[in-house]
RNA sequence: GGAAGCAUAGCUCAGCUGGUAGAGCACCUGCCUUACAAGCAGGGGGUCACAGGUUCGAGCCCUGUUGUUUCCACCA
């Protein structure tokens, strides 16, 4: 590829992208095998859910990634990123149930393999959409090892784990107060209800006591539940109530008599201090329940209608089998009120009970009610039977790994949130009622009721002998698989996993804050468990992409901002330049069009500086190296360039990518674009062309290399263009820092030069000096050698005619500019106003002058030179010298005029 | 109720272990200087929310206050 080549005026990134993409692939540089002669890096994508569209929090989540990967790629390590997706058990199944709903199918209609078979194929269909997606995003993710949460390999990592746990007894099935959603009619974890404040009121009833006639009054957000109440509650140190100790009260509308009962659960500081229970549809009246050996009465149908006479029937038949446990709860034949919503069962019962004169006052209230992360509907609390995993000593060694330091939280603060997760847990609700996902591998008895756990169905039952088995119908959490998701997708339960034992522990984890509770915990857990290591050492933690107005990105609001059409209109490596620039680990971001923009003229810039180069080495042959002499600009850049090398890869090393890639923004811009390569202009035209043209490929080159995880797919175009040795940029060789290449003197040098150019534009710019105007330029200085070697860029940068260089100079009716190294005289005698002149300098020492007070007032401060170290104290003594001298430059100059 | 983040130029945000404030956009002035007008040169604009404290020195550390956002818990 070195034939020489045009290169359009402006970057065109969708001609480039597909067709380096496509490249990149045919190299075979994602895939990563294990090699003992390298070390592994590794980073397990957060698989986005299969049947999703790419948004912007995954466009930023998966440019980290990138950026990480391809960083270690070219640092030479064996560098994995796996990538794969996540079944999504409750948002899958919704939508095929939608899907299927407007062919007016459902799901009993076509059973379980009918409805299988449709949720596949609707995988197959929109599986590959997201994939797609992240290929233009540019991700170089190893396809070869795509992985999905329900493929052969997850299921059997999911089974085993299952199994393991099952005969630990850390996996238990019972009947617990579970968060029911009656809309998508499963039950889901405790981390899976949203709080939202909604209106709504407080209900005080009126229960007459049956020993004293008295009533007693309380207060409820959910009257429906009365049918289910099985007590009243009152503390036992309330005197207000003490004589109703051991009483009962009657249930108005149903007439049913039911004690009240002494628990510290009734707080005397709240409502009327008496507490209705009804344990089978509230958490804390479970536990009530309990202490008291109350009975649990359901009043909820799985899909939230008011049980029924059938119902109650179904299951007072089955809790009078031998199968049913003794935890089993009756259920309420609610009668007239039987199939009701709970909506309409409330607005009926509260009908009856002001009827009955039960109903003392309504107040309203917001309150925060429980709804489903997924659908948003009001969560109904029920007691139901489901497999739960025992959290407690699951939890204890995952505090210890991040306790001990085993696992790092970027930033740190996140360590807060994930202890609070861990010490708070209860055990988690797994099992879901919906049948796509892992199929729970229990077995039960049809004759005994005898639980079976294995991985592979049994033939018989070991009790009895039956071969009537049937399968239990759940299927697990999904989160219960991806917790599984860094070792299963490198062959763990094969401990003898090539890849497992390269790659595992995997490196890096890239996730927002938003799922620390969801995923990062129970993957720490998971891992600790099963393979006795931390599945990652490193979380680094983003926070969200906002919108404009800083408001979430949400499909109900409509103000989503789709990443692909940002990449078709300014290219995927200006979104990415945007996602990184900015952005500090941990905290959200504004999406912003401008952002977008000035980073599309960013690569723009950088396009136009390779045509620059291009054009100017027109068919010479250019070394890769650094030339052998090398002048004060060359050593200048070079130099600088060094220095950014060793910046550039410490911010990455520590997972500061904002602040690395603004580095490298001001670099490029600045110091190479807009002072380097206008430095080079006068000497590309002379003898030293070729030399010149070394060392601008040899800066661009490494310009191109630390850019490239930002900006992949320009930097990779460019750099095929240019002289390189190599197949192809993201597989060169990532910089190093060189002793040999800083020139700290030279830098020095040239800035001085630097510092009066800026003060001669900045005077011309003042006084409204055209730049064709030019105008012979006096430089009176003690560098006399710098500035002479410097003369050719006063010529083109500071509109000089001439340049004379010198101790001293006469010039009548000139401007002077002063700055610590030099004074500069102009004479542009008809632009100057004498007293103008006068004024603008006594303003100048006025300034300087009070600049070197404060400088001074330290100088002079017997604890500042003490106490502050050594190099502080030298730089203001160097600072102090330079004002000095600038100050008597300017004195002489005033006295000049 | 508990915890955390944020508060810096008109706007959006950086600012690494304390050394005396930066960028992009917007604005003003002058430039088509043959890489780039998606550009070049120059400029204006900030008692770093407020009040104390530690320190030779605080945007950065500590305490409190105000505003704001978020997470967790609870809510009969």
């Amino acid at each position: 590829m070195s034939e020489k080549k045009e290169l359009a005026k402006t970057y065109e990134p969708q001609e480039v992208e597909s067709r380096i993409y496509d490249f990149w692939t045919e190299g075979g540089w994602f895939h990563a095998e294990p090699n003992p002669e390298k070390e592994p890096y590794t980073i397990v994508i957060p698989p986005p859910n299969v049947t999703g569209q790419l948004h912007m929090g995954h466009a930023l989540d998966e440019t980290l990634q990138d950026i990480l990967i391809r960083f270690k790629r070219m640092q030479g390590y064996e560098a994995l990123w796996l990538p794969g997706t996540d079944h999504a058990s409750i948002a899958t199944e919704a939508k095929v149930v939608e899907a299927m709903r407007k062919e007016g199918v459902t799901k009993d209609m076509v059973g379980r393999d009918g409805f299988l078979e449709r949720a596949w194929a609707w995988k197959n269909q929109y599986g590959n959409r997201i994939v797609g997606q992240l290929k233009k995003l540019g991700s170089s993710c190893d396809w070869e090892r795509e992985r999905f949460t329900m493929d052969e390999g997850c299921s059997e990592a999911v089974k085993e784990v299952f199994v393991r746990l099952y005969n630990e007894g850390l996996i238990y099935r019972g009947n617990r107060m579970v968060n029911w959603c009656p809309h998508c009619n499963t039950s889901i974890s405790d981390a899976e209800v949203e709080y939202e404040e909604q209106d709504s009121h407080f209900w005080h009833l009126l229960y007459p006591v049956k020993e004293t006639g008295e009533f007693v009054e309380l207060a409820t957000t959910r009257p429906e539940t009365m049918l289910a109440d099985t007590a009243v509650a009152i503390n036992p140190e309330d005197p207000r109530f003490a004589h109703l100790h051991g009483c009962h009260v009657v249930l108005p509308l149903l007439n049913k008599e039911i004690p009240i009962v002494c628990d510290e659960h009734a707080d005397m500081t709240k409502g009327t201090g008496v507490v209705k229970i009804t344990p089978a549809h509230d958490p804390n009246d479970f536990e009530v329940g309990k202490r008291h050996n109350l009975p649990m009465i359901r009043m909820l149908t799985y899909d939230g209608h008011l049980t029924g006479a059938n119902d109650a029937a179904e299951a007072a038949e089955y809790i009078a089998s031998s199968k049913a446990s003794a935890d089993e709860p009756e259920v309420l034949d609610c009668g007239k009120y039987a199939g009701m919503t709970t909506a309409e069962a409330r607005k009926a019962i509260l009908a009856d009970l002001e009827a009955g004169g039960f109903l003392k006052k309504t107040e309203p209230l917001k309150h925060d009610v429980g709804t489903c992360y997924r659908c948003h509907s009001t969560i109904e609390p029920m007691v139901s039977k489901q497999w739960f995993v025992r959290m407690e000593p699951l939890a204890k060694p995952a505090i210890e790994a991040v306790e001990k330091g085993e696992i790092r939280f970027v930033p740190e603060r996140f360590t807060k949130n994930y202890m609070n997760w861990m010490n708070n847990t209860r055990d988690w609700c797994i099992s879901r009622q919906l049948w796509w996902g892992h199929q729970i591998p229990a077995w039960y008895c049809a004759d005994c009721d005898e639980t079976m756990v294995a991985k592979d169905a049994p033939r018989a039952c070991p009790k009895c002998g039956s071969t009537t088995l049937q399968q239990d119908p759940d299927t697990l959490d999904t989160w219960f698989s991806s917790a599984l998701w860094p070792f299963s997708t490198l062959g763990w339960p094969d401990e003898n996993s090539k890849d497992l034992q390269y790659f595992y522990p995997t490196n890096t984890l890239v996730t927002g804050y938003d799922i620390i509770g969801f995923w990062v915990s129970r993957m720490i857990f998971s891992a600790l468990k099963y393979t006795d290591k931390a599945p990652f050492e490193t979380v680094l933690i983003h926070g969200l992409v906002r919108d404009a107005q800083g408001r979430k990105m949400s499909k109900s609001l409509g103000n989503g901002i789709d990443p692909l059409e940002i990449i078709a209109q300014y290219g995927a490596d200006a979104l990415r330049f945007m996602l990184a620039t900015g952005n500090s680990p941990g905290n959200d971001m504004r999406f912003m069009t401008d952002k977008v923009e000035s980073s599309r003229n960013f690569a723009n810039k950088l396009w136009n500086a390779a045509r620059f180069i291009l054009m100017n080495i027109d068919g010479k042959t250019i070394p890769l190296t650094l030339p052998e002499t090398l002048t004060l600009e060359d050593k200048w850049i070079v130099s600088r360039y060094n220095s950014l090398v060793q910046a550039v890869t410490e911010n990455l090393d520590k997972f500061e990518l904002g602040i690395a890639v603004q580095k490298l923004y001001d670099f490029i811009w600045d110091n190479f674009c807009d002072w380097y390569i206008e430095l080079c202009k006068n000497r590309l035209q002379g003898e030293n062309a070729t030399q010149t043209c070394q060392v601008l490929v040899y800066i661009m080159t490494g310009m191109l290399k630390l850019l490239h995880p930002f900006m992949p797919f320009i930097t990779e175009e460019i750099w095929q263009s240019l002289p390189h040795e190599g197949k192809a940029l993201m597989i060169a060789d990532w910089p190093v820092y060189d002793a040999a290449l800083a020139f700290p003197n030279e830098e020095k040098e040239m800035e001085r030069i630097m510092e009066v150019i800026g003060a001669i534009r900045n005077r011309r710019g003042e006084m409204n000096v055209p730049p064709s105007r030019k105008a012979h330029i006096f430089v009176e200085t003690a560098f006399e050698q710098t500035f002479t070697d410097g003369t050719p860029f006063f010529v083109r940068l500071a509109s000089a005619s001439d340049v004379s260089v010198g101790a001293h100079f006469d010039v009548e009716g000139a401007v002077s500019i002063v700055t610590a190294d030099a004074t500069v005289k102009i004479p542009l005698a008809e632009l100057v106003d004498k007293e103008a002149e006068k004024a603008r300098l006594q303003k100048e020492k006025d300034n300087t002058q009070k600049q070197l007070d404060g400088v001074l007032a330290r100088l002079n401060n017997p604890a500042f030179t003490g106490k502050a170290p050594e190099n502080v104290v030298q730089t203001a003594r160097e600072q102090a010298a330079r004002l000095q001298e600038k100050l008597a430059l300017l004195e002489q100059s005033m006295q000049a005029l």
